[in-house]
DNA sequence: TTGCGCGGTTCAATATTTGAACCAATGGTG
DNA sequence: CACCATTGGTTCAAATATTGAACCGCGCAA
């Protein structure tokens, strides 16, 4: 096996729970010989990718990795990122999944893959703005918003949109407390007759929502096994698509997600 | 040499000016074979610290990127990360740096470092919160932000500070624009008299002005060599304080503080 | 067709990594 | 206080992964 991938994978053991790690600990959780374990980490500071207390003597993450994310954030397109990610989810579930972001308060399409196979897809305009209120991906997004923000952008909303007709905001308030506390947003024939979808959102590197990744699929395929691999699957992997757009899930989300998904999924 | 600084060093040849590299290219810029450097780019994409667009066949930076610094940044202290570097510069310049951050209005201390070894040097209480108007790290921030933003900080400093009198919104705008135009600002005997500074700001994520640091010395010290030993040490170092925090200057302000180091500073 | 540059592969020679054993320092404990 | 356990770190011969010249197949332009 690769050198670099051994001493590369010593990074994996650092964690939100245990930032810092001594030379015994990483040893033993790499369950590596000791000697190679110290020259790998000597190796990793060098580079930048892990450094040292001098006090303590105990490793924790280096700069030079927030240097490289940083490039890699101006310099790699968002919706080539997670692409990969995406057609992996919609693999997995056979529908339509699709990333949006929120620009000021618009929702606009980022990436979207659906290598379902089914004759009877969804399928979307490319540039087309959607509505806040009657997509998933809106619901999602604004149920993690301060309520100030939920105000302001449902009366917006309002305004900007026609048709569909949009739910009042004594509809829609109550619905985004619901998904706040779910986890994940829901849609069912609101964008569109025939047309559901499910969504959870996504966050900056401040943990505020700021996009959303939604699996849509025809309402003749709905059913509790769907939408259960469906919400699955999101709560799988939105974190990750989170990471790799340089966001951060906050905590009660994470919890959130982690929870649901113990009893039902154990496997990869 | 270790063959993991090997591989790792592959990742210092992409650049925003190079975000992608075909094989050769890496092959060249490194002078290694090229049977190695496929080897260590495939171990790097095994730990997803570089990706290969599947058709182009170009690498890119990867997404364990993303996912260990976000990691970092949330689990190690900013003071902690920063510290040996403000110390460095302290030990160039023999000066007292501080380093402060903007918290809403505020501006607090982060960390400070004095290596000077003079027997006349500048104290600050490590909890006093500092005004904008009057020091060169305040000054630093507001240039480079929003003009909105500057009037209202603007008026929110006459109301809160008292002592020193704050200069007026008039003799102050002009400076920022000043402050702007050379990429670092400065503060002489308005703090308190007997007190110079010069200071440069610091980005978060999204390149907004959110922290400084400043060099502060003994007016009595203030020298023409010594101003630009500071403002050369500020010029060269601020980009790396403002990665190791998590953001990224715009490229306006690399712009000037790279062309205002090249005739002056060509060593480490 | 030819030639060039590209990404990628092979395999014997070799330089690097490996790990059991060993230090030195620290700190908790009877 | 002496003792033992634990920590971070080092050594050096044996084992093993790395190296690089040569090679392959592909796409492309002349």
């Amino acid at each position: 096996m690769y050198t670099v991938v051994k001493a590369l994978s010593l990074l994996e053991h650092f964690s939100d729970a245990r930032p810092t790690l001594g030379l015994t600990q990483v040893q033993r959780l790499s369950g590596r010989d000791k000697a190679t374990v110290h020259r790998h980490l000597l190796a990793l500071e060098e580079c930048g990718f892990v450094e040292q207390d001098p006090a303590t003597r105990r490793y924790r993450l280096g700069h030079a990795l927030e240097r490289l994310a940083g490039m890699r954030r101006r310099t790699v397109q968002a919706a080539d990122t997670i692409a990969p990610l995406v057609d992996r989810i919609s693999r997995e579930v056979g529908e339509l999944v699709h990333v949006t972001r929120l620009v000021g308060t618009e929702l606009h399409q980022l990436y979207h893959s659906d290598l379902g196979g089914y004759a009877v897809r969804v399928s979307l305009e490319p540039d087309i703005v959607l509505p806040l209120l009657t997509t998933s991906s809106g619901k999602a997004i604004l149920a993690f918003r301060p309520v100030s923000d939920q105000a302001a952008m449902i009366a917006q909303q309002h305004a900007a949109f026609g048709v569909p007709p949009m739910p009042t905001a004594d509809a829609v308030l109550p619905e985004l407390r619901q998904t706040a506390a779910r986890g994940y947003a829901r849609s069912f024939d609101t964008l569109e007759i025939g047309v559901s979808s499910v969504g959870v959102p996504l966050f900056d590197a401040d943990s505020r929502a700021v996009a959303a990744c939604s699996i849509a699929f025809p309402t003749a395929r709905r059913s509790d096994s769907l939408l259960r691999a469906c919400v699955a699957a999101l709560f799988r992997h939105g974190g990750a698509i989170t990471e790799r757009l340089g966001g951060t899930p906050p905590a009660a989300v994470r919890r959130i997600w982690a929870e649901h998904l113990q009893p039902a999924e154990m496997l990869p």
